[in-house]
RNA sequence: GGACGCAUAGCUCAGCCCGGUUAGAGCGCUUGCCUCACAUGCAAGAGGUCCCAGGUUCAAGUCCUGGUGCGUCCACCA
């Protein structure tokens, strides 16, 4: 007989258990079998990455899904792996350089690649291994790495396919240029900071002499690069200048003064100087007007030769200096404090400089007109629907995407310079001669892709795409992504347009957005802030189990999750009844033979048909709340039923005939075990460790053919079809738990001691037509009230009898309960129990008696809602005469 | 500058889509209990102008409009 320890041990489950499931190759997916699909992919986490809760919570709910339709028998695959994340691996590895005093130059290229790829090797697993700690049941055996050949493979080949479609281009334009990182960044890399700064006005010269401009800048320093001025063509002041040139101040270079109506006459001084090589919106005007574009800087944000005199000088120290040489030459007409919205990299924080450059692009409108469609048509849906919103707004203001970054670490990108004649290629694979002058000396392309190209592809490259796998063929499109808001750019819009380009699919049929975790004091939590909770400090601490439901349970759709100590307390307490219930039912197995023979259904009582339909009920709620992604009401109605109505009631009320021999005991016996199976099972994907190891405990006792040996692939519980519990019964049961608790009520009120035995009486108030059948009733509950209010007796008292004698009542709808007080009890206490009981009735009567006076409610209201009000108001007016009556008997007395 | 979200008990949140029982849960608090699964527990109780102002309706926590407060995202106006 197995047995459970006093009590439960985490972290001796977790591990075992993990490994056993692992072992038996449960999480694999065969796309040969048959049956109704699910797949999901993992985001994939960065191979630098470390848990934190954002991937708990994600994990935990990808879990709990996949778990659920795994149980119900679907084909099933959750595909697991990790992302290369370019900028930031490579900034590891090169931060574990510097500390040995070495640069990546030190080692060249391939050297640094392969000290990366080392790096990967030893340290690379530890997030997967984390998110294994929280019990992911992924198919491990699939994992997959973005710079894994096969998916090296698909990134390959569809930029040479969109590269001869024209979608991928390259050319000299403006990009966001971080100087640290010396690399490319793609709009969505540039985060806004809202920075303090100046507006300052400087005087531009006229070069005939005939008098200045004014403009206004933020960056004194680009005017090195200005190669015009542009004011509004309407603007008055500036009329007579247009076509005149300025002679540009620091560096003697003549400009011209032109007109574009994007000039806003109204701010600064209404002349804005034109800088095409440091400025997207003066890069613009600059095309339109055919402007030359000057580039300042050098790679490092250094100024460079063009910038003269200032050559050399960071962009910081040329700012500075060439605000003083301004002001010496008396240029400087004032400088107002301005605050703005610097774009720096959202990798280092540093000040991204707009920079003209040989980049490769895609060209994403086209791509994005079929992913818009795609979502506007309900091929893929968003949970919650109103993320939609957000998905198509970035989708309708697209730019072209630039995706090569000056990074060593990535994919590298497929295109081949002839060295003799210059030609570029751009092919799968490296051409041996070049094409046009048939030249064998090629080089590749220096730069990488962008990380987000390779993730786009993440759901069908990692199965097998382009090769027309058996994996492909049955788990694409896969059924839901889940992901976290702030990567629908980055990642889940540019999978759908990937997706749709490469298979004519969408990639996933669901997109269920996950809420933001924040600290207690409802704060993000970042870095920097230092309020970073460690989820394998909190699941050491609580269990891992106590955290996937506590995450589970605050995961609402459409507002963020606050995680505090307390929900997490109460979810290990939860752990703790559950097994506790456990050892409960074990401990009143003893003997029992196994399995359990069913008991014909005759030989079950009201109670034991009671709380199997409960056990239906929660089962049919939990699924549909699951189906619906609404996790936080799956996980609170297992839990209502497992402590309020197994727990608080069942268990009690099977004590009485767990003591008996025979027939009752051995259907208690079998309803006890039934129900913990079916709610072990209903929890099993939010606890999984816990469940099994019960499970196991509770399997020999099972009748089931072709019995799974695991709960993680035992069936998912269904409702029984045909009611066991009819609406009359269910009633009574409502009766019997509303006496009681106006018993207990009474109990407390009068002072009993929690286990002494009172005296109790229920006095019917319906009609006398309904007594005989109530008293009928009455006697199928009458023990399960006795056992629950602890009654010494408990009786029926007859239409005319008085309730009151000695006794302190309550009233309900449908009864008066009495019981009876102890000697030298103080009245008073019931008296003011009960004039404020009396208060609340009448109230309430008062509110509905003016509702049913009210011409209109009788003119325009429902006749079912006025019935219904009728019948309220009575009730509560019957209610109301009765605690009057008891209150003139008390003050008697 | 646009857009979105949230506001219900001391705290953290359900309920609102689809208007109608005396608005719920967990934690915390108060009172009494180590009652033979569980003190990570049991029983009882206190605690709510459902942010404000209008509107629609017979009826509003629920729908609409405006406001306030908090939060978030997007944005190449110097």
């Amino acid at each position: 007989l197995l047995e459970l320890g006093k009590t439960f041990d985490p972290k001796s489950a977790e591990e075992h258990w993990f490994q056993r499931w692992i072992d038996l190759g449960y999480f694999k997916a065969d796309p040969s079998r048959l049956g109704p699909v699910f797949s999901i992919v993992i985001p994939p986490p960065n191979v630098t990455g470390q848990l934190h809760l954002g991937h708990a919570l994600n994990v935990t709910l990808h879990d709990v899904i996949v778990r659920t339709r795994r149980m119900q028998g679907y084909n099933t695959l959750w595909q697991p792996g990790t992302d290369h994340a370019g900028i930031a691996t490579q900034n590891v590895v090169e931060r574990e350089l510097a500390k040995e005093g070495k640069s990546r130059h030190d080692l060249g290229r391939e050297a640094f690649v392969a000290r990366v790829w080392q790096w990967r090797e030893t340290y690379g697993g530890r997030i997967l291994n984390q998110l294994r700690r929280l019990g992911a049941s992924c198919d491990w055996s699939r994992e997959r790495f973005t710079l894994d050949p096969g998916l090296s493979r698909a990134v390959t080949e569809i930029f040479v396919r969109l590269y001869r479609e024209g979608l991928i281009y390259r050319a000299l334009s403006l990009i966001n240029w971080c100087p640290r990182c010396e690399t490319a960044l793609s709009d969505l890399e540039v985060d806004h900071k809202e920075t303090p700064g100046y507006l300052w006005y400087i005087r531009y010269p006229l070069a005939d002499g005939s008098g200045a401009v004014t403009v206004a800048t933020t960056r004194p320093e680009t005017m090195l690069g200005d190669t015009a001025v542009a004011v509004h063509p309407d603007d008055l002041r500036y009329k007579a200048m247009l076509g005149k040139k300025i002679a540009l101040p620091l560096i003697e270079r003549e400009i011209p003064i032109i007109a574009d109506p994007d000039v806003d006459p109204a701010f600064g001084s209404g002349a804005v100087k034109i800088t095409p090589g440091h400025d997207f919106n003066d890069f613009q005007m600059g095309r339109r007007h055919n402007l030359p574009q000057i580039s300042v800087m050098d790679t490092h944000g250094r100024m460079n030769d063009e910038a003269g005199p200032y050559r050399g000088m960071t962009r910081e120290d040329c700012r500075t200096r060439v605000v003083e040489d301004l002001t010496a030459l008396g240029l400087l007409e004032k400088m107002e404090p301005h605050q703005h919205a610097v774009g720096v990299c959202s990798r280092c924080e540093t000040v991204v400089e707009p920079t003209l450059s040989n980049q490769w692009f895609v060209r994403v409108k086209p791509l994005a007109e079929e992913a818009l469609a795609a979502v506007r048509d309900g091929r893929t849906t968003f949970h919650p629907k109103r993320w939609e919103n957000t998905y198509f707004s970035w989708m309708e203001n697209v730019y072209d995407w630039c995706i090569s970054r000056q990074l060593w670490w990535g994919h590298r990108i497929p295109a081949y310079w002839c060295e003799r004649c210059g030609e570029m290629m751009v092919a799968a694979e490296r051409p041996a001669t070049c094409v046009k002058c048939g030249g064998g000396d090629l080089r590749q392309e220096e730069d990488v892709l962008d990380t987000w190209f390779s993730s786009a592809l993440w759901p069908f490259s990692t199965l097998g795409w382009p090769a027309e796998t058996p994996e492909l063929e049955r788990y694409y499109p896969t059924s839901l992504l889940i992901t976290g808001f702030d990567i629908i750019f980055f990642w889940v819009a540019r999978m759908m347009m990937m997706g749709l380009k490469c298979t004519g699919q969408v990639p996933f049929r669901d997109v269920y957005i996950t809420p933001l975790v924040r600290d207690q004091f409802g704060k993000k939590m970042t870095k920097s802030r230092g309020n970073v909770v460690d989820p394998l400090q909190i699941m050491e601490r609580y269990g891992t189990d106590a955290v996937r439901f506590t995450l589970a349970q605050l995961s609402v759709q459409g507002r963020d999750l606050i995680l505090s100590d307390d929900r997490l307390a109460a979810s290990r307490a939860f752990a703790n009844k559950v097994w506790n219930a456990a050892r409960f039912v074990l401990m009143n197995l003893e003997g029992a033979p196994q399995p359990l023979p069913a008991p014909a259904a005759a030989g079950l009582g009201l109670a034991e048909r009671w709380i199997l339909a409960s056990l239906d009920g929660a089962i049919g709620e939990v699924s549909a709340a699951i189906d619906r992604y609404e996790f936080n009401l799956a996980a609170l109605r297992a839990y209502s039923f497992i402590w309020h109505e197994f727990c608080d009631w069942y268990i009690e009320l099977a004590k009485e005939p767990l003591k008996q021999d025979g027939e009752r005991q051995a259907a208690a016996r079998w309803v006890l075990v039934r129900c913990f199976d079916g709610l072990l099972r209903l929890l099993h994907p939010f606890m999984p460790f816990i469940t099994e190891e019960i499970w196991q405990t509770l399997r020999p006792y099972l009748d089931e053919p072709g019995l799974a040996p695991h709960l993680a692939i035992a069936k998912f519980p269904v409702p029984q079809a045909q009611a066991v519990l009819g609406p009359d019964e269910a009633a009574a049961m409502e009766r019997c738990i509303a006496a009681t608790e106006a018993i207990n009520s009474l109990r407390s009120l009068l002072g009993y001691h929690p286990g002494q035995r009172v005296e109790a009486r229920i006095k019917f108030l319906g009609g006398d037509d309904a007594v005989a059948e109530f008293h009928a009733e009455f006697e199928r509950w009458k023990p399960y009230a006795a056992t629950m209010a602890k009654t010494a007796s408990l009786g029926l008292a007859g239409p005319s009898d008085n309730t009151t004698g000695g006794m302190v009542t309550a009233v309900l709808g449908w009864c008066e309960v009495g019981v009876m007080a102890p000697e030298g009890f103080d009245f008073d206490r019931a008296r003011s129990a009960l004039r404020k009981k009396l208060d609340e009735v009448t109230a309430h009567h008062r509110q509905h008696q003016a509702r049913l006076d009210n011409p209109d409610f009788v003119a325009k209201a429902a006749p079912e809602m006025q019935e219904q009000m009728q019948q309220r108001a009575q009730e509560l007016a019957g209610q109301q005469d009765l605690l009057r009556k008891q209150l003139r008997l008390l003050e008697a007395s």
